[in-house]
RNA sequence: GGGUAGGUGGCAGAGCGGUCAAUUGCAAUAGACUGUAAAUCUAUCGGCUUCGGUCUACGGGGGUUCGAAUCCCUCCCUACCCA
């Protein structure tokens, strides 16, 4: 029984191939997948975020209560669940991802979770302990309007231990600190970082290997055009502007999704050229990869393949 | 052929006698990140450097000046207009 509480981790930048690759192995190894994409789990917004597509004749999920997703004939949870209108955050993943994982434990299948949002997998692999305070929505708004500097004083105030070591610079996360402050006194302590093992640390009795989809930058990037290129081709404009009208969202709302969701609003404006456009989106990717990068390089636990093969080969390592 | 506007760092585009290696935006490179994470934020960004400096730089050449990206002459190039 505790040898099968093991869990797959698909990870990489966007374009890498994650959700193939998880795919494949879900066949293999009798496995559903969990999608960690902070924009896959919205509804509406299908083309722009690169969601695997829907089976028409779907198999229905074993999983009693939830609206299967089902890709290729393997479940997918955690995608398209969320109405734009609604925010949903990391903490709120975490706790849908560890009922999900334990189902799907429970059932003998083995949990792929596979996604692009670093902070999202890291709240699960690392149980990352999220202070109980929900996002305040006026404070959030009143506290928008204040610059930096003013935000920073006011936290050095409430609470200088956290002042020491937070960016200064950076309004969300003062805010956030903030608003923590405001609720419960303080910020509390950050957990110490977890040691690591081969097959990274073992969370409860939950234990994970952390697979990066290795890909050279240039490769990555044409694959980023090409994919892009596909997109417009699809109708992702014509996506954006069915979204804002069902979901009556408005274009800064949409424009808060990032990468083709900002700028997209912005040529249906006639604020920019379709050709502007297309550029901006391509660079825009661009970063956003190298940010995904940034942030994943630092987990030395991951480990990086280049093929399915040596994929496969070292999901069979660990699940044996 | 005539007229006008221009030629500035990878690109766009400021500067119009000194405080200019040159505002700013983009790109590029590195990084941060604990309930917004496709978001948000930071640093570097001519060469060399013992990080104090130093050398080469604002189309080419020449000049004026203590001093020029900034003024003058000339040449070359670009855009638009008139032939």
């Amino acid at each position: 029984m505790e040898s099968r509480r093991k869990i797959i981790i698909v990870l990489g930048p966007t374009s890498s191939g994650k959700s193939d690759v998880a795919i494949r192995l879900a066949r293999k190894f009798n496995g559903e997948i969990i999608s960690a994409d902070s924009r896959q789990i919205y509804k509406g917004m299908d083309i722009g975020t690169g969601k695997v597509p829907r089976d028409s004749v779907g198999i229905r999920s074993l999983r009693k209560g939830s609206d299967p997703y089902i890709s290729a004939v393997i479940p997918h949870y955690l995608i398209d669940i969320i109405n734009p209108k609604t925010n949903f955050s990391a903490a709120q993943f975490k706790k849908k991802a560890e009922k999900i994982i334990e189902d799907i434990i429970k059932r003998g299948k083995t949990p792929i979770i596979c996604g692009g949002t670093g902070f999202w997998i890291k709240a699960v692999v690392d149980n990352v302990e999220f202070p109980e305070v929900k996002p305040d929505r006026e404070l959030r708004k009143r506290l928008g309007k204040e610059s930096a500097e003013k935000l920073f004083l006011m936290l050095q105030k409430l609470d200088p231990e956290r002042s020491k070591n937070i960016d200064a610079k950076n309004p969300v996360r003062l805010i956030r600190a903030i608003e923590i402050c405001k609720a419960i006194g303080k910020v509390p302590k950050i957990s110490e970082p977890k040691g690591s093992d081969p097959y990274g640390v073992g969370i409860g009795s939950l234990q994970f290997l952390q697979i990066g989809i290795d890909i050279p930058k240039e490769k990555l990037h044409g694959k980023i055009k090409k994919r892009l290129d596909k997109r417009w081709e699809q109708g992702m404009i014509k996506e954006i502007k069915e979204l804002k009208e069902e979901y009556k969202l408005s274009w800064k709302k949409i424009q808060s999704f990032g990468l083709g969701y900002y700028w997209i609003p912005l040529f249906l404006q006639n604020k920019i050229s379709k050709e502007e456009l297309h550029e901006r989106v391509y660079l825009a990717e661009k970063d956003y990869a190298k940010r995904q990068m940034t942030w994943f390089k630092r987990d030395k636990r991951i480990k990086w393949l280049k093929n399915y093969k040596q994929i496969e080969a070292e999901a069979e390592k660990f699940l044996n």
